[in-house]
DNA sequence: TTATTCTTGAAAAATATTTTCAAAAACGGA
DNA sequence: TCCGTTTTTGAAAATATTTTTCAAGAATAA
């Protein structure tokens, strides 16, 4: 069974501006929208009716009330911790509330997850000449991170945060490399560009990315989803990265289990960077 | 609150003739009833809507629709022990441990952290010139990402990942400068020698780091504890990155909180990254 | 039996939801 | 820029659902 505020955050991105306004409204007042009718909705999200119909189509809902239905029993399972206070009153609360964002962002993320994509993912990657990972901005150093922890395990890997740089490697890319686009909406048009350009020439395509239906994940050979920008989390949309990092998290552990060389090569790594370290 | 289904049963006696066939309906069928309108459930039950109508009354509430949602809940919560294990292949396994591990660490997290030292490094970093970010490696990436998002809420702030770069701008920096080393272990001399040598010029000095009693959290001002690297943790130290940007993004939410002029800022970043985006 | 009350569902009224359609807005090409 | 096309949207019409009203018929009591 998939969330309805997952799939509303994921499919944000592709939503028309009436319909953006519906999802705002649900994703913020999930606890309200439970109660209210579809007129009641329309007047609080700032729609008319018709918008509401059809965005819980687009959701995969027929009728609002199957719509209503489900968000019923999906808030009722959430709720097990009653006393979760959203309004941050000081920075204890503040912080209590990140690392409950935090959480529920992983477990999120295990209902997001096809362990076939990663494996899929895992495999290209590790049979792979050179692994390329783009992305700008934050997701730019999410990419990199990725690359370090790659390149420890022995994958030839690099990351290009620069967009100049992204198309001129991308366009140097052939069919025995990889490239990962790295983007929590989808949307970013450089990341979209490059990965392109890459896919031209035949490298195999890969995104890592929260938006579901966005030009991104429309782009490639295979889309890892990551959790959506929630509007709820931290101005870090600290869910959004630390999903990223889960994901690239289990390529690199998968690719590890499945690839006995390695382990050995975690072990000389290791060894290289003692005299890095004090003690 | 009461059960639907119990009420029913207890109310049983004093229903109407009419009345008991929606109990019955109700107590074997609760399941469907779900998913009737009231016209449906009067023809399954055998009886008028008005019926129906008055039967939901009697068990408390003055519409179908709220009888139809407290329903809902209240069979979604029994039903609740849905652990259904999918075809468990090796991967499907190591990405529901690598997620448990995220959740555990975030757990962890809530625990480690001192809400008054986040307080206290974000009130040094409001105040300061200039923020810089010092790590090697992996860190180093999260040192950037860290300062791509604090640029983005208007704090001047730079992450150095060159060992070098650092030593060069940590002997520039003045009592007005926040700096911040990030390392996990806590033990790489590239970045306790840049922190010392910032400390040395009178900066205030910060580690993030899951080191306790490591001589990083030795050398600085003040130590905010991520989670420390656990074995069992990912390759990618997954658990012990997620819990530094946690850190990072609560230092960030903080920073958000308490001053008004970042709310602007964040909003005017907004839209100065709008025509980086498709649609 | 007959008057009275109670129970019930049909139908009317009130609400709620979905669909249709044309105006307005956004977009794209010249 | 303009103009034609497409997309998005809400008003209103068409449906569907729910609630209320009310009178017929059943049950009860005298």
């Amino acid at each position: 069974m998939d969330s309805i505020l997952l799939k509303a955050k994921s499919l944000y991105e592709a939503l028309k501006p009436s319909e953006k306004k519906v999802a705002n409204y649900l994703i913020q007042r999930a606890d309200d929208v439970i109660h209210f009718s579809i007129t009641d909705l329309a007047e609080n999200a700032g729609c008319s009716e018709a918008s509401i119909s059809r965005f819980v189509r687009k959701l995969g809902f027929s009728k609002f009330i199957d719509f209503k239905i489900s968000l019923v029993k999906e808030l009722s399972l959430l709720e097990d911790k009653q006393n979760v206070k959203n309004d941050a009153t000081g920075v204890a609360d503040l912080i209590h509330h990140l690392v409950q964002q935090g959480v529920k962002s992983y477990k999120e993320l295990s209902q997001l997850v096809n362990p076939l994509d990663i494996e899929k993912a895992a495999d290209w990657i590790a049979a792979s000449k050179h692994t390329f990972l783009f992305g700008v901005g934050s997701s730019g150093s999410i990419a990199e991170l990725g690359a370090s922890i790659l390149v420890r395990i022995g994958v030839s890997c690099f990351a290009y945060a620069d967009p100049h740089m992204q198309v001129i490697v991308g366009s140097n890319c052939t069919p025995e490399d990889t490239v990962i686009g790295v983007s929590v909406s989808g949307t970013i048009k450089d990341t979209i560009k490059s990965v392109q350009v890459a896919k031209n020439v035949g490298a195999k395509t890969i995104a890592i990315t929260g938006g579901k239906e966005s030009p991104l994940s429309k782009e490639v050979d295979l889309v890892l989803y990551s959790s959506p920008q929630g509007f709820e989390a931290g101005i870090g949309s600290l869910g959004a990265r630390s999903s990223q990092m889960a994901i690239l998290d289990m390529l690199i552990s998968t690719i590890v289990w499945k690839n006995e060389t390695c382990r050995n090569t975690i072990e000389k790594v290791e060894q290289a960077l003692v005299p890095k370290r004090f003690s």
